[in-house]
This record gives structure tokens, C-alpha cells and sequence, in this order.
DNA sequence: ACAAAAGTGTTGTGCTTACACCCATGT
DNA sequence: ACATGGGTGTAAGCACAACACTTTTGT
């Protein structure tokens, strides 16, 4: 954050994301490894400042055009981190968001030298981050938990053609827990989204399984 | 906001507060009516700068304190506005949340001759307000209802001694909508947070209503 | 034939909603 | 006696959780 650029003056706000897709059936987050101190080697969140002509979504979506060259990603406000310590070069308020990608083929594109590494982690296997961005990827877990059977969520992140077997398991990583099958199916059945593609998955070694997509 | 005081720079970072107490048994907000421009005679909520040595949280009940003389308040997080344009005079990022009280028994005592009436509204009776105010207070609203019927909320706005019919009409002036007595009261009765007092209410003209305390 | 994974129904419990009458009290 | 508002129960529908067997296919 350039304290002396005219687009940061009189305010010291950023935004930190927290950008989750599906890998392997099991939900991720896109982390970047940090060159420059504070936290040095460290991974963290996505972020940047606010610019002064722009709203906190706006700055989200910048954020993935530049960094990641990514367009048409719905932000979610999920917090606000406001420690006066919580930066240890200066006064730095954090609003929180996550967002729902399908293409986990990603690359920090404009890194400008401060990045080491562009690295997808499965939750479960969490590093420790640089600031408080544990904290805020939580926040972030806890509200995509919450709305996670809303399908203009599902949308976002489900891969075009999925068993349900699959989604299952998307869903038992979500919300990390073990769901059972047949509640599930119902479920799933009566939110009345899912279409049959009148098709089997060739890759099932045993029984083949029916695929399926979004309505 | 006083751009040149040292508290505030390089930030531009304030918090608003909507403020709902039961009067009546219905829900109101207090507003404050502005003696300056921008939106001058309109009511606007209560807010403030966030100080460089204070989270959002902070800020929050130092407002309450310094210009309500209010403590032990919870502040609850409801949004983020950042529209660049919603402070005409300047940018100002607007982090919202509400707080819950008791006593309505309130007067500015620290207005710094910026206001020139504290009031207490009903939600159906509200004037238009100053910058995006109405907005804001809407998403407080909306954040309320969802935690209604959660107890650590209710113990921070209920009266200490109420009706079932006091109670009733408390939840319908929240949520904006009517409910059925019997279910009411058998969802009430479920969640096991109600003592009787045992005495009766002597103000009621006919049969005598039981008093109830929150456990 | 057997091992592996896919697929499928029933039952009990608890929450939600709709709905109507009797009781206590003051006038 | 009557008007007013307080208080109470039942039945149907729906969401959720627990639970086991049959089918298909590859080896």
C-alpha cells in the first residue's frame, strides 16, 4: 500500500480474498506466497487497497481482472478487520470477501515482484498465514457454509457435469462433515436443480453412475 | 470528519450506528437531526470517524459513550458502503452496525452543536434520511430479524417484565409481520427462555395477564 | 463367484401452520 | 348480562435423521 500515491490518500482501507473452487471434488483456496516482509515466505489472501473512485466490490473485481484475469465474479462481503495492530507497517482496515471460481488453472499475472508463489490449498491442509488472514479465511468458510445450498452459490462454483456421488462429496467438504447418501439425494432432488444428462460416467470402474448439471 | 486531525489521517473510515430500542412494544430507531449541510435538517443515524487506535468495534461504543453516556453495548456488523459519491463532501467508507438498548431514555450529550434534535422513530414512520442512511439502516434491520429469536440478542433490547401479549407484539413490530397467538406462544414456550413471575399485570382492564422475566 | 461402488424407501421425530372456544374481570 | 381481552389444543404437512438391501460391472 503506497501511502504517498494519490489514490490511497486520506485512507487506508484494502480488501482480502478469500477465492474458493472446487479441486478433486474437495473445496480449495487460492493462496500467494509472499516475497517482501512483513511475513516474508508466508502465504496470504489476495488483497489490495481501495481505490478512492471505486466501492469495495469494485476494488474485488479489479483485484481478479489484474492479478488473475478473471471477469463476471460475484463478490461476497463476509467481515471487516480493523486491529489497529493487525498490520505491522501501519493502520490497515480489511474488508473481507470470497469468491466462487470454476477454473482453478490460475496464475498471479501482474505480481509486480512482491509474490513467490500462486498455490491452491485444500482446507484441511491450512497453512499458517501472514496477519490475521486465518481469522478472515474462516469468516469467509463459515458464511459460504451458511448459503452453500443456495444455487446461485452452486452456480458459481460446481464443474458443468458432475455425478452425484460427486457433489456429495463437494458438499461433505463444504461443510466438513460426513453426510449420509440417501438424505442427501433427497435433498439435493427437491431443491430441484439438477438435470440428468441421460448419460453415464465412463471412468467408474464398477456400476457407472449417472451424470448430471445444473438447470 | 476532520480531515487535518491527526486521529483521522490517512483514513476516512467511519462507523454508523442504527440504534433500536423497544417503545411501546415496537421496535424504533433513534435518529439525529443535522444542524449542518451536507443534508442539513434532515435525521440521519449516529456514526463517527474510526480512530486510528481503535477497531470498528471500538469506535462503536466510544460513540455510544461519548454521546450517549451508553455502555455494555454489543455492536453488531451489518455492512459496508463504499459508494465513492455517498458523502458528497468527501470519500467516506461506512461501516454499519447495530446496537441494542434497553432505556430510550436518551439524549445527545455530546453533539459538538452539529445536531439540533435526538428522536426516537418506529420503523413504519421513518423520514427520508441523510446520505444512504435509509440503506443502511435497512440492511441493520434485515441482520436483526435473521437473529430474532436467538436470546442473547432478545436479552439486550427486551424489558425486564413483559406480557406474552407485550412479547408478541414485540416480535410482529420486528419482523413486520403478524403471527398466530397459539403458535406463538408454543414457539416461545419451546426455546425455554421464559420465567413467570407469578404475579399478574394489575394495568390489564379484564382478565389479568401473567408477567414474565427473561431467565 | 466375488468385490466394489451405484442406487433406492420407510419410519419416527420435531417444527410449522391453520384454526375456535372458554375464562376472568370490569362495567 | 355483556363486552373485552387472556389463555389454551389438535391435526396436517413438511423437513430432517437414522438405517440396509439390491443392482451393475470388472476381475
Amino acid at each position: 500500500m503506497e501511502l504517498n500515491n494519490q489514490k490511497y490518500k486520506n485512507q487506508m482501507i484494502s480488501v482480502d480474498i478469500s477465492i474458493f473452487s472446487i479441486i478433486n471434488n474437495e473445496l480449495a483456496v487460492l493462496l500467494v506466497k509472499r516475497k517482501q516482509p512483513p511475513f516474508e515466505q508466508l502465504f496470504s489472501l489476495i488483497g489490495g487497497g481501495v481505490y478512492n473512485d471505486e466501492t469495495c466490490e469494485n476494488a474485488v473485481e479489479r483485484e481478479l481482472l489484474e492479478k488473475l484475469n478473471l471477469q463476471n465474479i460475484t463478490p461476497h462481503l463476509s467481515g471487516v478487520f480493523s486491529e489497529p495492530g493487525r498490520d505491522p507497517r501501519f493502520r490497515n482496515i480489511s474488508v473481507s470477501f470470497f469468491a466462487l471460481v470454476k477454473d482453478y488453472n490460475l496464475k498471479i499475472t501482474n505480481n509486480e515482484n512482491k509474490v513467490l508463489d500462486t498455490k491452491w490449498f485444500y482446507l484441511n491442509e491450512l497453512p499458517k498465514l501472514a496477519f490475521d488472514h486465518n481469522d478472515i479465511l474462516n469468516k469467509s468458510l463459515v458464511l459460504l457454509q451458511q448459503q452453500v445450498y443456495d444455487i446461485k452459490f452452486l452456480k458459481q462454483i460446481l464443474p458443468s457435469v458432475f455425478t452425484l456421488n460427486d457433489l456429495q462429496k463437494i458438499y461433505e467438504s463444504i461443510l466438513q462433515t460426513k453426510l449420509d447418501k440417501r438424505n442427501f439425494r433427497r435433498k439435493i432432488s427437491s431443491l430441484n436443480y439438477l438435470v440428468a444428462l441421460g448419460e453415464k460416467n465412463m471412468q467408474d470402474k464398477h456400476k457407472k453412475s449417472e451424470l448430471y448439471k445444473l438447470k
